[in-house]
RNA sequence: GCACCCGUAGCUCAGCUGGAUAGAGUGUUGGAUUCCGAUUCCAAAGGUCACAGGUUCGAAUCCUGUCGGGUGCGCCA
């Protein structure tokens, strides 16, 4: 149940019903919109349906809005209906209809706040793509979040979501990547290899995949070529790595469906990238020519080179770009055009890109590639993600690669849990930067979002095992919360608590229409913060306390309520994908 | 030089794709408090929404320009 969907349609049908929409051969209600009024003194909804519709009326705000609002006293669920400012109609709720909301609230559980605005188009969501050359490092973490808690977003409301990763397992760094571990083969063989050199991957983590080259080799590969071992060690290295940023994922409750390789791109003499190629040449794509330098400063050792050219400036992008390299070779971006192909041809509507702030650049000629490989059927969005700080008590944490000093994506996990950093990096729009202080987001305090929300919950079940206490040999688990709840939940301070849960449908639509994952965190620290409050006032109130021992049939109705509220923090909680704790002692 | 992202209270940030007198948290100030599990509660002060134009009944939100911060810019992946 749906309070704003189900009051515009109330109110679509009073419109239908007066006399000067009927005039009308066919009037738009599209911009009609029904929400919860700026300021609470104004009533529990608004709508600005006079202001919209009057002048294709061809009357004026002021004048359509009486007409509605003379209907709308009509309605027994409306007990106050005015005109405000310039034409907005205000509406106040009968009591009876918050109760029977909160019934629906206990009916529907888990799925309270579906929504059908998905209808079912196939989503692909891809997300991480880390390169498979060492462990995740923190720079991944708010992609893996954002991508994976949107995934769930998604889900939620009715999109048939994939969650996807791509493995940049071609081209010249794995190589590099096997080439580090072959060094490590030697080492674990006994030699003495010194130093790395520069230009391969120092990180230890490389030590155990050398030893286990040894056990399925031996000493062989040592007698051999690079031409000859370079693929063997290549594809067990990647292996490794992949299988060490799966567990990495694993820790921090991210979950892919699909695992997608580059180099399945470059299979059979590359005739994935091939065939995409010839489909935009066909549909006249494709050229073959010289790019100009980039403006600004030349490049000291630029040459003008022939390749083959995507003509992606005719579809949107600023800069046409190679397709082929001149020494005849694939680029990567070849590659990445064969890829949204594959997905295009698995059937997705719609495909989202997670990247991270510093390939900004690289939005335009994906959605040119979309554009051009679609013919304008398939939708791309890219959300980037703005780079996170990490700080320790205030001080900025220093990272740096050639060291190898880089913070791992598991040192955070395993430091803070993976609850805090889940929530924490959707706790900010992600198009703004985030900065990440250790010391705050271990912190047990209300100044912290993750445990204030957390602890939200946890108090709810607390309320039940009090209930227990209170009234002994009650059947807490059989309760029939929802017609407990009918007549008995009437206190103005309740019902505002209700009326925060009445908008959960429609903020989990509103994030997923606008691929926002963020507003759910908000939203949730926005229910935590009702229900404390309502919490506190039973200090100066002990009628309103929610287990009361001398009124049993209240304190069953006001465990309904209770159990809406944890109903809706858990659902919430779990598209962030953080845990919602029975308790937190 | 060009493109993209950002600019909202002292600080950190929301602002529901164009709605009403722009909101939280924190900090400041002034009160309350032997408390159902959090060093808690209430109240006040605090704003030229970077700036200047434009679009319309109405703009923090959309368009143009300017300023300031970030990121990226042939055959790397």
């Amino acid at each position: 149940m749906n309070l704003f969907t189900d009051f515009e349609n109330r109110i679509r049908t009073v419109l239908q019903g007066l006399e000067i929409v009927r005039a009308k051969a066919d009037v738009d209600f599209s911009r009609l919109s029904v929400e919860p009024p700026r300021d609470q003194s104004h009533g529990d909804v608004a709508t600005n349906a006079a202001m919209v519709l009057a002048k294709p009326l061809g009357t004026n705000p002021r004048a359509l809005a009486e007409l509605i609002v003379a209907a709308l006293r009509d309605d027994p669920d409306v007990v106050e209906v005015s005109v405000a400012g310039p034409g907005f109609i205000n509406i106040r709720l009968a009591v009876a209809y918050w109760q029977r909301l909160l019934a629906a609230v206990i009916a529907e559980g888990s799925a309270y706040g579906r929504s059908a605005a998905g209808a079912g188009r196939a989503v692909n969501v891809e997300y991480v793509s880390a390169n498979p050359t060492g462990p995740m490092h923190v720079g991944h973490c708010r992609g893996a979040v954002v991508g994976d808690a949107l995934a769930n977003l998604l889900a939620f409301a009715s999109y048939a979501v994939t969650k996807e990763y791509y493995i940049n397992d071609a081209g010249s760094q794995v190589d590099v990547l096997a080439r580090s571990a072959y060094l490590r083969y030697r080492e674990a063989l006994g030699e003495t290899i010194g130093d790395i050199p520069s230009g391969l991957y120092p990180g230890d983590y490389l030590v155990p995949v050398g030893e286990a080259l040894v056990r399925e080799f031996g000493a062989s590969l040592r007698a051999m070529p690079e031409h000859a071992w370079l693929p063997l060690v290549k594809d067990r290295t990647i292996d490794a790595m992949m299988a060490m940023i799966r567990e990495d994922l694993a820790a921090l409750n991210v979950h892919h469906d699909v695992f997608f390789s580059e180099r399945s791109l470059h299979a059979g003499n590359g005739a994935p990238i091939r065939t995409a190629i010839n489909d935009l040449t066909f549909k006249g794509h494709v050229y073959k020519g010289v790019l100009p330098p980039p403006k600004g400063q030349l490049p000291e050792d630029w040459e003008d080179r022939e390749q083959t050219l995507f003509r992606s400036t005719e579809v949107g992008d600023d800069i046409d770009r190679p397709l082929i390299k001149s020494d005849g070779s694939y680029t990567y971006f070849a590659a990445d055009v064969a890829y949204f192909k594959d997905k295009f041809d698995r059937g997705f509507d719609e495909m989202i890109y997670i990247l991270g702030a510093d390939h900004g650049g690289y939005v335009k000629r994906l959605e040119a590639v979309a554009k051009a490989v679609s013919d304008g059927k398939a939708k791309l969005t890219v959300l980037l993600c703005q780079l996170v700080k990490l700080y320790r008590d205030g001080e900025p944490v220093k990272m740096s690669k050639r060291s190898g000093d880089f913070v791992t994506l598991r040192d955070v996990v395993e430091e803070v849990g993976r609850d805090s950093v889940r929530f924490m990096m959707l706790y900010r729009k992600s198009s703004e930067p985030l900065d990440f202080d250790f010391a705050k987001v271990t912190e047990q305090s209300k100044d912290n979002p993750v445990f204030y929300v957390q602890y939200a919950h946890a108090r709810c079940m607390s309320v039940f095992r009090q209930a227990a206490e209170a009234f002994p040999g009650l059947d807490i688990a059989g309760l029939d919360l929802v017609s407990a709840v009918a007549g008995r939940i009437s206190d103005p301070n309740e019902l505002q608590l209700v009326a925060k849960l009445a908008e959960y449908p429609r903020v989990i639509e509103g994030a997923a229409l606008a691929q926002e994952p963020h507003r759910i965190a908000f939203y949730l620290y926005d229910l935590a913060s009702s229900f404390h409050a309502h919490w506190n006032k039973g200090k100066e109130m002990p009628e309103l306390r929610f287990v009361n021992d001398k009124n049993r049939e209240l304190s069953i109705a006001r465990l309904g309520l209770v159990h809406a509220v944890a109903s809706v923090l858990k659902s919430g909680l779990a598209i962030t994908g953080t845990a919602a704790p029975d308790e937190m002692r």
